[in-house]
DNA sequence: TATGAATGAGAGTTCATTCAT
DNA sequence: CATGAATGAACTCTCATTCAT
């Protein structure tokens, strides 16, 4: 029980807490009400503390952006890619399993933002003069397109479409738009809308039969 | 001859036009940097006229981007409502139809800020606020899912998927993303992106053979 | 009588006319209260007008600073160089005409902050940021001290004086402080405290009478 | 052996060191950044203590300022009390000594934001709101004044100068300004300097040399 | 009708000051 | 005592909107 650290890390922690708390409740409200419409003081507001104190944690509004947008890529990324490593499985179940990752698991919390930021060129623009994402995303894009391409090479997936176009569809499976329509006014569950997608996605890209009779 | 009507309808052909122009320099600018990031200076001075004649056209940055959105879903409707009412033609051949005149003819002038509009927050809720949208938006998806579902009825396209579902990711087929990243970086020409899709699509969603040999 | 460049020379008039006036202003306010102590809001209330307006003439509360600064010093130089350049006059009768020029004519009216900027660490920062003045004050010292060696090389002055020593004396002749004491506390005018200062001073660097008889 | 008052006066002597540090580098920082682009933060840092700390010596800013000018002008103004009250010199020889202490030894420590105050705006208002100052700036410009009159009632000095416009100078012979140009740019010795605004100055007051022959 | 100078509400940001630890 | 996280008043600057010309 080191009492040097202890102190040290109890502030540490309340610190991250707390920082976790303002990206939390700003990704909130930027969904609701996007990232002009929103004021510092609204998110302050909502937390419960002083417009000062956000400046505490984050240098600027793009900043906090940019946290927003790192904090949700890093997630997302190192859950993919633990499912792209996982052994004994075919490139189309992993691919399944990622989907169902970003459609079911991330939605009920976070991220929405995240898939609103590249469709947007408000969003695009402003991170762009930050000079985050593009590796990020890239790394996030690369790791699929293996998969996919991992696919045709086995004979899972039709080796005649061009790879990009299959991961730019399979990145469009995952919509905010969609989600909202089907989970949120139709009352589907993410899982079953994750199936359906995965089950018309698969059999688009799947290969020719065999004629093997 | 009414001498009344010539020069009114010429002056109205002028105003037109320039409301046209207004229209179509802020799309591409909007388009650029975003509707937040954009000035109603900037706007003016790229057409090359005051501010003032901005808002004698439009009574708000709002209703602009507002008359925008009308403009392009106008459009869009109009000419998939007549490929919808095509006589002749499969849902399917129609479908397919639609997806290229989204995906090849569109892309090129305007649109863009279109497609990113009801996926950013952002802007979602400058036009609720405007009460726009619903309608349009609306007829424009009922329009699909008829043909959608009529497709199912006629036994062209599986009928156990959620005729929503199928909407849905027919929706996401389009989008800018995935045309830049295709067709701005990958060099591929927008006609055969859209047949890969429409090739992934189809074969996804296609009712199963039926086992009649 | 150009009808084309009427309009525009008057917007123009009408233009730099309130462009001094906001510089006078805000020489004064800046005067009273100090720099920073001098909120943009209260040089717009006291001219009159709002607070933007003031942003359209000059882009930062800093270039007014500059511009405040760029007029004083061009109108002092351009004035002591006419002074300097006249002929038939020596060294010294021009060295005692520009300090009545800069004690009695400029006090009353404006450089009163021209004079405290360089003294005040707070003012240089801020100018040295912008990279002004050293150029504009350069010129008035270098022209300075061109008299002064005149006057040493005339055998006005006395030659073993480092003649940086005698322009820096020159310079502090004229002082806000001392302005304020002698003409605004002891009543006494300008040109007399003038006329003394320069009696101390040229008698001070005076050369050694020749012990002709 | 006082018990108590042995450790309050080692607690004492600590704090008193501690002020002392704090207002030593809040006059540096305040010399080369100015006063109000000084943060608190600054000067704590770099005393290397915590910003609190200074409010438990300080009880605000400008309180950390009007003791700077407090501490500068006692410091002064005793020295300067000290050489006024030497016997067995003369009015210019107490003067002469005077100016030296002020160029030569004042200038390599401390006092240069103390010549900065009363010459800008900035400085005076925010001292003249804390009442600080008149007094011991008067007691100063008084001493002096005394040693002029007493110089002109002697016969050393023109008893035709008004010793206001003589102490007006004296004070100015001394600049931050000029320093920095003759020594920090000219190289030249701060007690050369001094002996040349000396030479200059009593030669320039000096009284008319009585027509014996 | 077209203009663009003027407006002023509103936003982001800073930092002197406080106080619980 | 010392600390430094938290505060919030105040400031600079922007830009959608208006209206006299």
């Amino acid at each position: 029980m080191p009492p040097s650290t202890a102190p040290r890390s109890w502030k540490e922690k309340q610190r991250q807490e707390r920082e976790a708390l303002i990206l939390q409740t700003a990704e909130e409200v930027f969904c609701e009400k996007g990232y002009h419409e929103t004021s510092i003081d609204e998110i302050a507001a909502r937390v419960g503390i002083a417009k000062g104190t956000v400046y505490l944690h984050f240098p600027s509004k793009e900043d906090l952006l940019v946290a927003l947008f790192r904090r949700d890529t890093e997630q997302v990324i190192s859950e993919v890619e633990a499912i792209a490593s996982s052994p004994g499985c075919s490139a189309r179940e992993k691919l399944e399993a990622i989907l169902h990752l970003l459609y079911g698991e991330l939605f009920k919390k976070r991220t929405r933002l995240f898939y609103s930021i590249y469709n947007s060129p408000e969003m695009r623009v402003l991170l762009e003069k930050k000079k985050e994402m593009g590796d990020h995303w890239g790394q996030l894009t690369h790791c699929l397109e293996e998969l996919l391409a991992e696919g045709q090479a086995a004979g899972e997936f039709d080796p005649e479409l061009p790879t990009s176009v299959m991961l730019s569809l399979f990145l469009n499976l995952v919509s905010v738009r969609g989600y909202e329509r089907l989970v949120g006014q139709e009352g589907l569950a993410p899982a079953e809308v994750a199936r359906y997608l995965a089950r018309i996605y698969f059999k688009g890209i799947a290969a020719e039969h065999k004629p093997s009779c």
